[in-house]
DNA sequence: GAGTTTGAAACT
DNA sequence: CAGTTTCAAACTC
């Protein structure tokens, strides 16, 4: 015990410079869902998000660690080893800054956002110099710690460095962010803002068995990100959408009672029921990896804010019990029990990638017939006029061309949506388009170039035929004295694109809404069942099922649908949609 | 506040 | 890399 109580430590855990001034609006929305989010942890947080130190080789890291701590600024407190700073940690455990509390006692009143007092560690056996310590980990001196044997401060900074470098050695990025932003984070959460949520997942992901991630044990739920592909977590409800995590967030965050009993019931339901009981049963969406097996890092599982929690039992056959939202991918692959409460967007399977390659295609489609039929009107007409008259009926056609051309080009989509699979096949052989011609006979209207993003479309449209009516368009706007003539074409291309995408988008939003409707009556079938069930084994007659199946949280088959799916409430992404193996088939149809 | 639980870190 | 141990925070009573 050198130092004694590691309080005694003198050393100042005074926050670096850099922790105070990176707040950002990333940050601080990383944390918002804590009202109690101390001040400081958010600036941490944001720090590692936005501090460069990331990018930084491990060994600058420790160069700076070394410098920092080699030459501690004369009369004053060291400054914290500049890893600090970035020091990711302590984002995840909550790190010192962070918590005002002297003792282990829950930094869980999600109450007042006043920062509070920085935390102080407990350490006996670490010395403060392992990851154990919050404060180590975070970056910082020991300052007020209630920790025994402390070799964190600035007495003891040889041997502090020496810790320092063993860690780093161990793992290289052992003081940087754990919890930092990425494309797919920012698309995993984004959803998540009306919580407060984050842009930002754990790098490394939680290893969780039986918090649920719903607990501070959690460090993906500490740092109050959703627990990602990363994740090797088991019944994981840390995800978007989770009924449980909801429950959590939309309780009145200041009760932390209400918070922490909807969190002990949320792990109560998934691990008491069927977790834990017998083997190791899958759990959530780890049950559903039972059956796609080799998941564990299948990135198209991944649980893009879904989880892929890997089940690693055999409990499989539980799986349709569980009442975790499982994995939605593997529910909608596997079209496993429709019990299971899903979180996807009604438009999930819906859309698909290659549909909007053949939308696109269609468009180029559209619009080169257009600009066929718009020439041909236009030519003929002026063949059959002349002079004045002429020109007015030029500009009189014009308007009626749209009518005609919508029909055709409306038969042509029509085609081709009934059945995307022909898609390809009508393209390249109606097609419209000389390609090769077109960028030198003239220039495409905006709207079709904008539509020839895709590379493919692009060359398949050099491809197709050379009798296409791109072709006659190209023709037709050479006849066109150049002003005028190419921009009507080009207009009325437009126009017909656009009124395409828009009937397009008009059908997928009728696709969403008929999904609602069957999610909506299904849910009540299925809830009306669950009733009569429960009525038929209690005798109760109560009406209100959700909370009868709440009441059954032990073991029972969770309810199907949220209690928001109940309410008149349309469903957003983030309600639980039973997979209807019949609807997507049908919505694809209809795309 | 003592004791238990939990999961990351460390170790084998 | 998997399994085990150590550790300290989170949590419960």
């Amino acid at each position: 015990m050198e130092e004694g109580e590691g309080g005694e430590s003198g050393s100042k855990n005074v926050v670096p410079p850099e922790f105070v001034v990176a707040v950002s609006p990333t940050a601080a929305a990383a944390t918002t869902a804590w009202s109690d989010a101390p001040a400081k942890k958010i600036v941490r947080q944001l720090d590692f998000n936005t501090m460069t130190e990331q990018s930084k080789p491990p060994q600058q890291l420790l160069q700076q660690m070394t410098v920092m701590t080699q030459k501690p600024v004369a009369g004053s407190p060291l400054p914290p080893p500049q890893p600090m700073i970035g020091l990711q940690h302590s984002s995840v455990r909550v790190g010192k800054p962070e918590s005002p509390k002297p003792k282990s006692r829950p930094n869980f009143d999600m109450k007042e956002g006043t920062p509070k007092k920085q935390k102080q560690c407990n350490c006996k056996h670490s010395k403060c110099l392992k990851l154990y310590c919050e404060c180590f980990a975070s970056g910082i001196y020991c300052d007020g710690c209630n920790c025994v044997n402390c070799f964190n401060n600035v007495d003891n900074e040889a041997a502090r460095r020496e810790a320092v470098e063993a860690t780093l050695e161990r793992n290289p990025n052992a003081f940087r962010p754990k919890i930092a932003s990425s494309p797919q984070g920012a698309r995993d959460s984004r959803e998540e803002t009306g919580e407060g949520l984050v842009l930002i997942k754990h790098n490394k992901g939680c290893h969780c068995k039986k918090s649920g991630c719903l607990k501070k044990y959690c460090e993906c739920f500490q740092a109050n990100v959703l627990c990602s592909e990363n994740c090797r977590c088991m019944d994981c409800k840390n995800f978007e959408g989770s009924e449980e995590r909801q429950a959590l967030f939309h309780g009145d965050q200041n009760n932390n009672t209400y918070i922490q009993q909807a969190a002990n019931a949320a792990i109560t339901g998934a691990i008491g029921s069927y977790g834990y009981s017998s083997p190791p049963v899958s759990k959530k969406r780890k049950g559903q990896e039972l059956f796609l097996w080799p998941t564990s890092k299948d990135p198209s599982i991944s649980k893009s804010g879904q989880q892929v929690n890997h089940v690693k039992g055999p409990a499989a056959a539980s799986s349709s019990l569980s009442p975790v939202p499982n994995a939605r991918v593997a529910n909608a692959t596997l079209g496993q029990s429709p019990q299971k409460l899903k979180y996807r967007s009604l438009l999930a399977d819906i859309v698909q990638p290659h549909h909007l390659k053949e939308l696109c295609s269609v468009l180029v489609l559209v619009s080169g017939q257009a600009a066929k039929t718009l020439a041909d009107q236009k030519s003929s007409a002026e063949k059959r006029t002349e002079d004045q008259a002429e020109t007015s009926l030029a500009s009189s056609t014009q308007e009626q061309l749209p009518s005609q051309k919508d029909v055709d080009v409306e038969k042509a989509m029509d085609d081709d949506c009934s059945s995307a699979n022909q898609t390809d096949k009508i393209s390249p052989s109606n097609s419209c388009s000389d390609g090769a011609d077109v960028p030198k006979g003239r220039p495409m209207s905006p709207g079709t170039l904008a539509l020839m993003c895709d590379e493919q479309d692009t060359m398949f449209m050099r491809a197709s035929s050379p009798i296409g009516p791109m072709n006659h368009a190209c023709n037709t706007s050479s006849q066109f004295p150049s002003g005028q003539g190419v921009t009507e074409v080009y207009g009325e291309q437009e126009r017909i694109v656009l009124t395409q995408f828009r009937d397009f988008l008009n059908r997928v939003i009728t696709m969403g809404e008929i999904n609602e409707t069957k999610c909506s009556s299904l849910a009540r079938s299925e809830l009306e069942n669950q009733k009569h069930l429960i009525n038929k084994e209690t005798g109760n007659s109560s009406t209100d099922i959700v909370h009868q199946q709440e009441a059954t949280s032990n073991g029972e088959p969770k309810t199907v649908v949220p209690p928001m799916a109940t309410t008149s409430t349309p469903v957003v992404p983030g309600d639980a949609v039973t997979e209807n193996g019949e609807t997507k088939p049908e919505m694809e149809k209809e795309l």
